[in-house]
DNA sequence: ATACCGACCTGTCAGC
DNA sequence: TGCTGACAGGTCGGTA
């Protein structure tokens, strides 16, 4: 992908994807070479021709001459895929970026949660990435908020990249209830927390991620992240510590998976 | 400022 | 075999 050029750009009618106006988007990427594929978040960055990539707390840099950037964020069902041209264009594709190389670049997403966007200037996302947080920094996030630790998790603004199932199983990992205020945790719990966090990314990188209906990664392979699952999706489904029966709770509108009996 | 809630969409599956 | 309702990897804006 970073090297290739993109020739040209076909967006579909459907402006609910399109977080930038689609004669913006065309624009921006027609004639651009990709330079970067990266991630920020739960966003994938494309670094265009002239992007000078961004560097921590230097405000001055906004003067520099910068590239633009092409912001994917996959929503629920969001997909990113590289096809042959003569693959069937599949049903809910909103975007395709036909390359130099004679490949296509195609954005697939039934629900229409996901989003694209340019940017002229550096992106940011907000948040601290996860695998890279201190654990000072990571208690301090969390100290004092009012809010259930599980809504603070899934704030993007905080932590980024942390989705609704991570956040149940690093809260079972660590013995955390989704409903204790934050402000409730002792120390040693955000400790914990953050050791939690990191361990249930890790390893479901490792797996390929969670495979629940249709989840598949960039080339089409499934995750098996899901096979070890500790709580979510096992609503009634006995605690693999203790034999509780995992509860299933709606906190923000999110099904929130826990063991009454480990969790605290 | 902070925190819930519905809205945004389509697809699938369980239950009747 | 349908139909209906609940639910799904996320985020935003309005309202209290």
């Amino acid at each position: 992908m970073s090297g290739d050029t993109i020739d040209s750009v076909w967006i579909g009618s459907r402006k609910q994807p399109l977080k930038s106006p689609a004669a913006e988007i065309a624009s921006t990427l027609e004639g651009k070479r990709i330079v970067r594929v990266h991630r920020a978040g739960k966003h994938i960055v494309f670094d265009l021709e002239g992007a000078v990539p961004r560097r921590k707390e230097t405000r001055q840099a906004a003067s520099l001459p910068r590239g633009a950037q092409w912001i994917v964020h996959l929503g629920m069902t969001g997909r990113m895929v590289v096809s042959e041209p003569p693959a069937e264009i599949a049903k809910h594709t909103h975007l395709i970026a036909k390359l130099a190389s004679g490949r296509e670049l195609r954005f697939i997403d039934p629900r229409m949660f996901g989003k694209l966007s340019v940017h002229s200037a550096g992106f940011d996302p907000g948040g601290v990435e996860p695998l890279e947080v201190e654990e000072e920094q990571f208690v301090a996030l969390f100290r004092g908020r009012k809010t259930p630790i599980k809504s603070a998790l899934l704030n993007q603004k905080l932590l980024r990249g942390v989705g609704n199932i991570y956040a149940d199983e690093s809260l079972f990992r660590a013995s955390i209830r989704p409903r204790r205020r934050a402000a409730s945790l002792t120390r040693e719990d955000l400790r914990r927390l953050h050791r939690a966090v990191q361990e249930v990314l890790r390893d479901a990188i490792a797996l390929g991620g969670s495979s629940i209906s249709d989840y598949v990664d960039a080339d089409g392979e499934e995750g098996f992240f899901q096979l070890q699952h500790r709580v979510y999706g096992r609503e009634g489904d006995p605690c693999l510590i203790c034999g509780t029966a995992v509860k299933r709770v709606v906190l923000i509108g999110r099904s929130s998976h826990y063991c009454p009996k480990c969790q605290k």
